[in-house]
DNA sequence: CATGAATGAGCGTTCATTCAT
DNA sequence: CATGAATGAACGCTCATTCAT
């Protein structure tokens, strides 16, 4: 009777690049309407903390978040979109902390401040930041969530630049195995329950300025 | 709720403890039985290299393997069972190499070595080794699994001790920030389709080298 | 091993201890829904009477039924849950009707009321009732379904004792005897195809009344 | 590749009248055959009485009797049919002893030995005897099981005659009537683990005479 | 707009049956 | 003949998605 196949997304309303039909339906314009998103994600952040991938399906997302199914449907267009913007919303603050500080003058410091982000991220909900980095990898994200990697990865790139490294590709690597090493760390630590996030950068700085070369100021 | 479990062939070697239901159910006694396991899981591994995890059922896997679904559930209780098989599969033969390596003389080449055998694994068949990683940390997989990267972990932290670090825990933190530093890079790097491992290597080596205490030899 | 309960919706008057799961899955909010359930369970029954157990799967009462597997699982957790509901369905008016005559004066007509409400019950659907009557015996089903044959047998009990009948013990007995002996009559007079209730009545009646002891009045 | 429908039985040798496909497939000629026979039909009823009907398959049987499925096939062209030998195997000793009885002479010690027939048989293998009535009544067995049932009626029916009854219907019903009467009892104790033999059958006598008319002798 | 009942393709799994060895 | 690996239709059940109310 409804000849839908839900496993593949088909958008009449292609609207951004790629993946379109991952955006949100409707722009909220009223403020219950926007409540309403940020109930959802909220919803959808505890389910994944708290009973993890097996249970994160729609309906669970609405009932954590006091809502309907269909209430989910007006703002999401599937399942696939919440995660979407449940990773914008977690790693969108990361991004504009660590690009306001990558405009800051002194490279060490900026890195350091960096870091010291990231950590204070992972270490904010991390059974939730694991979650979202792995979804991240698993699923055919749209281009913002691709482009959020990206931002990152400018900054750092931005911020090495200025520290006086040269070679232009060179640097673009060295920013994404920084970001890799970064990421490998705090993420295996968030893994193990540490709590500790003044000792946990440490190491982190340990194993990125042992990382860049010595002419690294 | 699942109500019968008409095979009644509990393997009489069970060897880990809590998830036994996932050990394989019947040994093989006919020579084609031997090589219809190793069929099924290079089916499942083309399955997730060449589809992903999102077409990775039971079918398919039979399907690529071209066997029928009966004949994989001959040989694995579940479908995770078909996960850890090839996930043992694929570490093992890694893990072996870091063991005996790790009982090498000289630290520093020995931790070279296992650079370049992580290295090696990865970029051998990167997509797979990738999702092979993500599901490991997604799914409950028995000890055997568990103990994998542990074998990997205690491994390392030996080299490090014979390499003249000193205090226990902080080697075996050490030892964990390492291997996650190597995993970074390595998946990351791979994710982004680098084929020169000897080019990986040498930045690998900079990273885990840059972190390791200069008394290091 | 399966694997996932995506319905938190546990409801939240659970009645019966052990098989809890068997409970209805939600309490019908919508008036559409009431009916649903009904339809379900009538589609049940059709399909077992009409094409018998063989070809009682979920699809079927489904098909049967007009809606779709999905719809059947919002209000059974499992296919037990139907076979339960329908066993209280049919089952459910009898206990009723039992109940009431037992608390009736004279014990002699409450008894032959008793029968012929049980030769009734039986000749309305003889094919339904026969198969119910296989799965109570078959199924480990819940506490109220067993309590249904116990409250029958109690009543028997509280009509012999006020019909003149002592030892306790063996008034229990012999209401599990008199029980059997109608059930084994009248199910089998079913199965036969017979239709005339007076006469199988009469029947029952002789075997009931030629077991009880002369002293019944 | 394989075409069959597992689900419905056409065997190409037709020897019987009805489901012919249910004969034994071969007629044990060799000594060895028919202990095979044997040793698979006890293994199936051992996993009747041990497992119950969920663990009855033909692997469990197999593994149970020793042998292999596809030695379970080269006797039994399917699985009712193995069903329906036990059956036989079982209520064969129960008919031929009837049968004997009713040539006895005096009527009414006939009947009672007949009934302490019954009730031995019930209470030597009680589960098994349980289960096996209800697949009797179950599945679609062929025009020999059904024998069974008639053969018992007639023994009866016999006695019936003998004892002073006249009218031929009439007489067929009340010998219906008895065995529905002496199954119902019976059953329902074994089901209850009643092991008192003489007990049971004192109260089944009871139930059988009372139910006769008084000009039985 | 919100609701939640309804949908159905698809999944994991079973097991009666076949057939190469 | 015996074996047991292989088969695949069919089952119970899930859950992303739709739509009548």
């Amino acid at each position: 009777m409804s000849n839908h196949s839900h496993h593949e997304l088909a958008s009449p309303l292609t609207r951004s690049a790629r993946p379109a039909a991952l955006n949100p339906r409707k722009s909220p314009r009223q403020s219950r309407a926007t409540s309403t998103v940020a109930i959802i994600l909220e919803g959808a952040a505890r389910v994944l903390e708290e009973s993890g991938l097996r249970a994160y399906s729609t309906n669970a997302v609405a009932n954590r978040a006091g809502v309907s199914v269909g209430s989910v449907y007006q703002y999401f267009p599937a399942k696939e979109a919440i995660t979407r913007a449940l990773i914008q919303r977690e790693t969108g603050a990361l991004l504009a902390e660590v690009k306001s500080l990558a405009a800051v003058n002194s490279p060490r410091p900026a890195l350091e401040a960096v870091i010291d982000a990231c950590v204070a991220h992972q270490l904010r909900r991390p059974a939730l930041a694991r979650i979202l980095d792995l979804e991240e990898a698993r699923l055919p994200l749209g281009d913002d969530v691709a482009d959020l990697g990206r931002a990152l990865a400018t900054a750092l790139h931005q911020i090495l630049l200025r520290g006086g490294l040269r070679d232009e590709d060179a640097t673009l690597v060295v920013a994404a195995d920084l970001l890799a090493i970064i990421k490998g760390i705090v993420d295996a630590a968030g893994q193990r329950g540490e709590t500790d996030a003044a000792a946990l950068s440490r190491r982190v700085r340990r194993a990125v300025f042992g990382f860049l070369p010595a002419e690294f100021y």
